[in-house]
DNA sequence: TTGTATTTACGAAGTCTTTCGTATATAATT
DNA sequence: AATTATATACGAAAGACTTCGTAAATACAA
């Protein structure tokens, strides 16, 4: 029985971005990625990557010596829930006030705030 | 010496939210708020609150028997942080796919999007 | 074949967070 | 005064997460 696949922890979504962004992918491969970034041991992220397969957060082929895992949860959707539970938790369920904050605070490109822009008048037409 | 004030767990986020909404407060005031929302023992509430106070999030007057405790960090800036974090987790630091998320999934009131735009006006205007 | 390198498997330690039971102190009630 | 209620203090257990050492299996090289 499968169950209910857990949201991933902060380690488990750094893996999942190395995933993500570069399809399934050695043990190996995925440690290198992380190690640019910061220090941590090969059999850390091997460990952290067998959990993962235990929880269906990625599956993995075992046919050959080095296992090849791959993501079993697609990004937009893991980053929905994470989204969710954030604005919950940190902005009472306010999506304006996070917005607000994010853009006030980041350097958001012209061609980005254009975009932006547009999700709101489509959002907008909508209503009416 | 004091030292650096940590990032905020969950359990006392849901008790800074308490403190921010509600002013200066006694830890059966907080713990009655929560309890509305999900079953926790009264003395969990008093204890996460001792933490927070030796962490510097939360201060205390102990003059009187029932010890009122108050956040030591502001609202807007714990946001700030807490949000700097996930987005650079989650959306490796793209605030406009964050943004297009949560506008997109969450229902917006129209008041609420006339408030982003016009801060986007004003950032765009602030570009020339 | 013998030794070296790579990989997975297993287990366990360390930390952080949450939880609450119990003890003690203080106040209120009868 | 004796009892009951309320509050804080303390410690410790339980669970989740991260970390990595060591062993065992497999492949490669000399």
């Amino acid at each position: 029985m499968p169950g209910k696949i857990p949201r991933p922890t902060d380690s488990e979504l750094e893996i999942l971005q190395v995933l993500w962004a570069n399809g399934p992918s050695s043990v190996r491969f995925v440690h290198e990625q992380i190690s640019q970034q910061r220090d941590v041991g090969y059999t850390t992220v091997l460990k952290l990557m067998q959990i993962m397969a235990e929880k269906g957060l990625a599956g993995r082929d075992t046919s050959k010596r080095t296992h090849i895992y791959r993501a079993r949860v697609a990004e937009e959707e893991t980053q929905q829930n994470l989204l969710r539970r954030f604005m919950d938790t940190t902005f009472r369920g306010s999506a304006s006030k996070l917005v607000l904050q994010a853009l006030g605070n980041a350097k958001t490109s012209p061609e980005e705030l254009d975009e932006i822009k547009a999700l709101i008048q489509r959002m907008e037409d909508e209503q009416e």
